[in-house]
DNA sequence: TTTATTTTTTAGGTTTGTCTAAATTATAAT
DNA sequence: ATTATAATTTAGACAAACCTAAAAAATAAA
């Protein structure tokens, strides 16, 4: 099967809405890509053709299990080029997307399997959302924020919940990023406020809502 | 400047054959591509119109200096992402050209840069072709084969000078590969033979013609 | 220096993915 | 149950990048 860039995109786009409401509607996908309804309808045609989605006029449509397959693909080299973005070039976690955007539409399957490897398996990106397998299995990862982590456990951070600029700027202050080591010293329950301790760094404290959203796995 | 995909392509194309004979005629460009000539007549054109190129009809065409920092800019990125699909994927050289292709037009300068860090500023690809750096310039490579390297030096193999599957196979056979550290232990004169170690293996000897095709640079 | 051959360009057409504006169908409101 | 509104589709056009076949220019051969 081979796709043009858009019609990935279309498809990937269509996964993501189907994710929160089972059908997807013309407009709902328009939007979404920033194109209009006329066009959408016109790929949607070809789509349909090429057998990846159930597709009445008027009524909607979903991906079919081909175009499920398809949607799942791209969704892992996105997730799997962000990953290599952060953790490897050195990338914080608001530039990847754009540019995983482009390298997700690399055709090559060899080069994905590779990277993979390079990678070891990562099970969860940047933004702590999960990464397909090989074989397009979705693995269900453990969400474990450093407001419930065990304490004096050694744990990694794998994602970080909220991309805003001030939360980077907290996370850039500490030196906290993706694959950082860190273990929690101690947990106030007067106000949820975490004392951890960075690798090679003193301790420090953090707020509850701060903890709440940095996400790690253990060592 | 934002350049397509094709643009880029051709503009690439033309660079390389500029290489070897100083203006470049329609057919020979078409022939690089694999297109007709009737195509290339239509692209010459919107690259002249977007001043990349000098043209005139009937008469060939060249790169101006805008084209040619394109061009430079294309064949840079390609190189350095030849030397991370072999280098850190674990590619062999034969494999890495057409993916390399695709991702030569990933168009963030962003990611060129960190890439290039990332890797080390490398000045060779695996097939020992100069890379690029961040302002245009071309490396001088000293390219030195093992049949050429001073005896008992610690080196490092940064090229090979022979992709046919002949070669790979004993290179191969001989664990060396882009990356692999050795020293010359000795050469014998009668037949240009040479015994060489490679780190962490047994001593073994090779072929002038072999030496001859196998580039390296000190540690 | 004509003629023949090759190279290059033009003319006109196709496909892909987009668009606007008009028509159609579905949904909501009265 | 009509009518008004919103969503969707069709019709027709456009730009990019390609194509074939025919015309024009340059080069080689007689």
């Amino acid at each position: 099967m081979n796709l043009s860039v858009s019609e990935e995109n279309y498809i990937k786009n269509i996964y993501h809405l189907q994710q929160q409401t089972d059908t997807v509607t013309t407009n709902s996908l328009a939007n979404e890509l920033k194109t209009t309804p006329a066009s959408v309808t016109d790929m949607l045609k070809k789509l349909q053709l090429k057998k990846l989605l159930e597709y009445e006029k008027y009524k909607g449509f979903r991906l079919n299990p081909t175009g499920n397959k398809v949607a799942i693909s791209v969704v892992r080299r996105h997730r799997l080029w962000e990953y290599f973005l952060v953790t490897k070039l050195g990338f914080e976690w608001d530039k990847v997307h754009d540019i995983a955007e482009e390298l997700e539409h690399v055709s090559s399957m060899e080069l994905i399997k590779k990277l993979d490897n390079f990678l070891n398996y990562p099970q969860a990106d940047p933004h702590g959302d999960p990464i397909p397998d090989m074989h397009g299995k979705i693995p269900v990862i453990k969400q474990v924020s450093i407001a419930d982590v065990p304490l004096k456990k050694n744990v990694i951070v794998s994602s970080v919940g909220n991309q805003s600029p001030e939360m980077l700027e907290l996370l850039k202050h500490y030196q906290i990023g993706i694959g950082t080591a860190l273990k929690v010293n101690m947990r106030f329950s007067f106000d949820g406020s975490v004392e951890i301790k960075v690798l090679k760094q003193a301790t420090c404290v953090i707020s509850d809502q701060v903890a709440k959203n940095i996400f790690v796995h253990h060592d």
